[in-house]
DNA sequence: CGGCGGCTTGAGAAAGATCAAACGCTGTGG
DNA sequence: CCACAGCGTTTGATCTTTCTCAAGCCGCCG
């Protein structure tokens, strides 16, 4: 189980791409998508669970996610485990291993996976053909860093309802950004356990809050995922200046 | 006070750099050297506490700390602090601002700094002309995120004690990478409101917890500063891998 | 000299962790 | 079809860590 399977017969055509055309990206000129699926060297589909990337890793894969959720995380020795970041449709995976040599992070998947597989030794033509390619490549490590800053202000600084309601919030807006979840009805597919790891609490705390925010009609907590009613709601909590997201470039 | 000046007199031609023989640092072509030196529009100092970028800006500076030491932070509306990181020798500044169009952070200087100046707008060129250089700025992103992502595993996941030793760990490894420091002495100039502002603890018992460190004999703290005695005693309460720095490009 | 920022310490309060136990669902094997 | 195991969720009780409040010390600067 937990494997990966290499996908030919699915294989999307990158100027046929169903998330290019979401109002939420940029769009791409002709030599652009030409590189672009050159790079593709094929799509991977990884079942729940599947251990994408693992700390440690050489020449570790570079792929964007095409549809379904996952995970980056850390450990400490010792086994403790801090979730850094939710992985969507159209970001982009293991730059951080292709660029530095090596993976200091793991990546997991959270649902089933469908995923752009790219050659990494190219990312050198990348960047020496087409400089607005890489520009992309560098926005978004940008996008990432603030990301990163938001959650560290939330684990540093926010009270355990203060981190749950923002990182509901976060994700919520992201899976929406993407078109996930019809009509105002988005299923976040998280479980407590992971909910705790990613905003440093146990386990026991994390359900005691999350009730808090079911009580109060913000959420519902529903077969391993969460849904969000009341968002404006969740943002107060959070006292969240939204960075409000526009286009954005992918890969 | 608190002001920021332009500083024609002292300008130091960037292929006379300190910083880049520095065994840290990779080696540039002559024609790297020629565009950077292009690129730079000047030097700036600054004294100890200026605000050198701050959140909410838009058209923000691009610059390289040539020396001294800053931090970047985040605030929360209600006034709650949280340190996002430390900018040494060699770091870039303001990438985000002129990358994604609105800063969300703030960087204030800790030390008296000596700043070189960079002419946003001409980061386009860069990437045009200089695909290596850009695969650098990619780089530095790519560093940053790493970084943050080890704060937040330590935020998040290591206790009072052990954030402790890793923040200071962790700073007197950069400040002994780009030469600050002479013979294992190195002068970390922070304050505990700031090192609490980091660990996302209050300063009382920040203050406890440094004070076990120094009782330990680990470090000792003097006059807005510390000092490190024990650095692998250190390591060992973080439980730290540490991210071995190969040679890094600086800008 | 007085004020302020940074450091230190003690005491009591609150947030969050740990321990313990139970429930419901799902998938598996008999 | 049913028993059972495993995971995710839930709840109560107790313990620990960390916070807040309060106060005092020191050195520096105006």
């Amino acid at each position: 189980m937990n494997q990966i399977f290499r996908n030919a017969a699915l294989r999307v055509p990158c100027d046929q791409c169903p998330l290019r055309v979401l109002p939420h990206f940029r769009e791409f000129g002709p030599s652009e998508i030409d590189f672009v699926s050159s790079f593709k060297t094929g799509e991977l589909v990884a079942e729940a669970g599947t251990l994408l990337l693992a700390e440690g890793m050489h020449n570790a894969h570079l792929f964007t996610i095409l549809s379904g959720w996952a995970f980056r995380y850390k450990t400490l020795p010792d086994g403790r485990r801090q979730v850094l970041n939710y992985v969507l449709p159209g970001d982009l995976v293991g730059l951080q291993g292709t660029i530095m040599g090596e993976l200091d992070h793991s990546v997991e998947a959270l649902t089933p996976l469908i995923l752009c597989v790219f050659q990494r030794d190219r990312l050198n033509e990348l960047f020496v053909n087409y400089p607005s390619l890489a520009f992309d490549v560098t926005w978004l490590a940008s996008r990432e860093e603030r990301m990163l800053d938001d959650h560290l202000l939330s684990v540093g600084r926010r009270s355990a309802l203060e981190r749950a309601a923002y990182l509901i919030a976060f994700l919520y807006k992201r899976a929406v950004a993407v078109g996930l979840g019809a009509e105002s009805l988005v299923r976040i597919p998280i479980t407590q356990t992971l909910v705790a790891d990613t905003l440093g609490l146990s386990i026991v705390h994390t359900n005691k809050t999350l009730r808090k925010l079911v009580m109060r009609g913000l959420i519902r907590w529903q077969g391993r995922a969460c849904e969000v009613l009341d968002i404006d709601g969740l943002l107060e909590i959070a006292q969240w200046d939204q960075m409000q997201e526009r286009k954005r470039p992918f890969i």
